[in-house]
DNA sequence: TTTTGAGTTGTTCGA
DNA sequence: GTCGAACAACTCAAA
């Protein structure tokens, strides 16, 4: 028997671009042989579809951020373009590895399955961890051992379970391969938009990778924390995390956002446990998507599949754009378009307008933010707009059909929110900052507002798209009932 | 098995 | 201006 060297092993980073609690990472680093890490960009979009545009200005940024990180740590960082088989056999017929450690993403457990099937034939092992979410799926079951439907038994349930796993410390050191094998160069990949360059505002407010994400949560809990619980729905503060898009490419995991949140001041008890509670919808949405992997194209209702959408392609581009006419609507679009970005509360605001205003099918929306957040998560965009649909598990009642002029009055009352990306109406009255097509002619002069020319009368008339919307789901509950 | 209570985020109407 | 009720009925989860 001879000391040798433990075979190379292969960390294929996927939506986990992180060197802190990565189990797959330390498990590779456990071998006591070198380690690979690798990340390849697959021609084929996975069964939840293709990375957004904004998600690949994101990926971009992290992955540059994650091969510095991983040469300060000694070794370096492959980027590879193919079908992941035949990258990660290459790489290990270059390096001798015999594992690939992964993280697993529960969005693509059907192609993991496949790659580790076809992997398996190769005689390379496809190694898999849990970290993606507070606890693994499957973990929180009914008192029937079935899968939760509704999101407060499944939190209920959740906290009983105890805390969630201790986070794993970063390694101090990654064991490199004598020889490195070559990698592509980021800049080939062409992620950055260049004509023209859309995401110009996204570094304004986005800083992608660990670091970042560190930053987050340390500004979250010293600044913004204490007022999490009345400021989260208040579009014009800052009082949220801003953790979403760092969660959706696992930079940071949730285990981690659970234990900094853990030895705070009893005072922090209330709005630390409605910040945990809102982590845990994430968890929540994942379990759905276990359930239903095509969440994003499928009604977690069929009934809904006999909804009467109706589609108008100039109403849809007028939504995308922040031209409908509803001040509220128009600034969470434009702050979509600028910054990869939008408030949770005005998510639900323009969704809802979308859907039951313009009866557009929501798997329009979903695409469109998809497309267009950095945050964009499988379970998570899909989840909500079902919800907003009532579609959805745990759906909204019917009736329940948001007006974006109350909607904004009661959460950016000053009208702040609207200034800021709706820059044409800045110099209107509050009163009227909600509904500028109430407000007399002598308001509007005085504003510099034109309505019609600088800033569009209403796409629609909300009272009239209400009582069709409501119309519509009475006739697909009547059909319902005669199926 | 049956029963019971509850279900993220709302709006409108009438008193 | 404020407040409670109505807006549907159904499914889920636990007792």
């Amino acid at each position: 028997m001879t000391a040798e060297q433990p075979p190379a092993a292969i960390l294929w980073f996927r939506r986990d671009l992180r060197l802190d609690d990565n189990a797959a990472l330390h498990a590779a680093i456990e071998t006591g042989g070198a380690v690979v890490p690798v990340y390849i960009r697959e021609p084929e979009g996975h069964n939840i579809g293709p990375l957004g545009g904004a998600q690949e200005w994101w990926l971009h940024h992290s992955l540059e951020a994650l091969r510095k990180a991983v040469r300060e740590l000694g070794s370096d960082l492959v980027l590879r373009t193919g079908a992941a088989v035949d990258v990660l056999a290459d790489l290990a017929h270059e390096t001798g590895a015999q594992t690939v450690f992964i993280n697993r993403a529960y969005e693509r457990d059907e192609q993991d399955r496949k790659i580790a099937a076809d992997l398996d034939a190769k005689e390379l092992r496809l190694t898999a961890f849990h970290g993606k979410l507070l606890h693994p799926p499957g973990r929180i079951k009914t008192g029937s051992g079935g899968s939760f439907k509704v999101f407060t038994p499944f939190w209920n349930a959740m906290q009983k379970l105890g805390e969630p796993r201790e986070p794993i410390a970063a390694p101090t050191r990654i064991p490199a391969p004598k020889h490195f094998p070559k990698s592509q160069s980021l800049n080939s990949w062409a992620l950055l938009p260049s004509k023209p360059d859309w995401a110009a505002h996204f570094s304004d407010l986005w800083t992608p990778g660990e670091q970042g994400a560190k930053e987050k949560l340390e500004a979250f809990i010293g600044n913004h924390l204490h007022d999490y619980k009345r400021g989260r729905d208040l579009p014009a503060i800052d009082a949220t995390s801003n953790l979403s898009a760092h969660l959706a490419h696992g930079e940071i995991t949730p285990a981690r956002l659970w234990h900094a949140t853990r030895d705070l001041p009893r005072s922090a008890a209330e709005n630390v446990g409605h910040f945990r509670r809102e982590v845990a919808w994430r968890d929540f949405c994942y379990s759905l998507l276990s359930e239903k992997p095509r969440l994003d194209e499928e009604n977690w209702d069929r009934k809904f599949d006999a909804m009467e959408w109706l589609y108008d392609a100039d109403e849809f581009t007028a939504w995308t754009r922040g031209q409908t006419g509803y001040p509220i609507v128009d600034a969470g679009m434009r702050q979509l378009w600028k910054y990869g970005f939008m408030h949770n509360r005005v998510r639900m605001i323009t969704a809802s307008f979308l859907i039951k205003d313009l009866m557009i099918d929501w798997r329009k929306g979903e695409k469109w933010f998809r497309d267009a957040l950095v945050d964009a998560d499988p379970a998570n965009n899909a989840g909500n707009w079902q919800w907003v649909a009532g579609s959805g598990a745990d759906a909204s009642p019917f009736f329940r059909v948001f007006n974006p002029v109350l909607q904004g009055e009661k959460f950016d009352p000053d009208g702040t929110y609207v200034r800021e990306h709706v820059p044409e109406l800045a110099k209107l009255d509050k009163k009227y900052i909600h509904k500028p097509f109430d407000a007399p002619p002598q308001t509007l002069a005085k504003a510099g507002i034109e309505l019609g020319t600088t800033y569009p009368k209403p796409m629609i008339d909300h009272g009239f798209a209400r009582d069709r919307a409501l119309a519509a789901y009475k006739r697909l509950r009547g059909a319902a009932e005669e199926g």
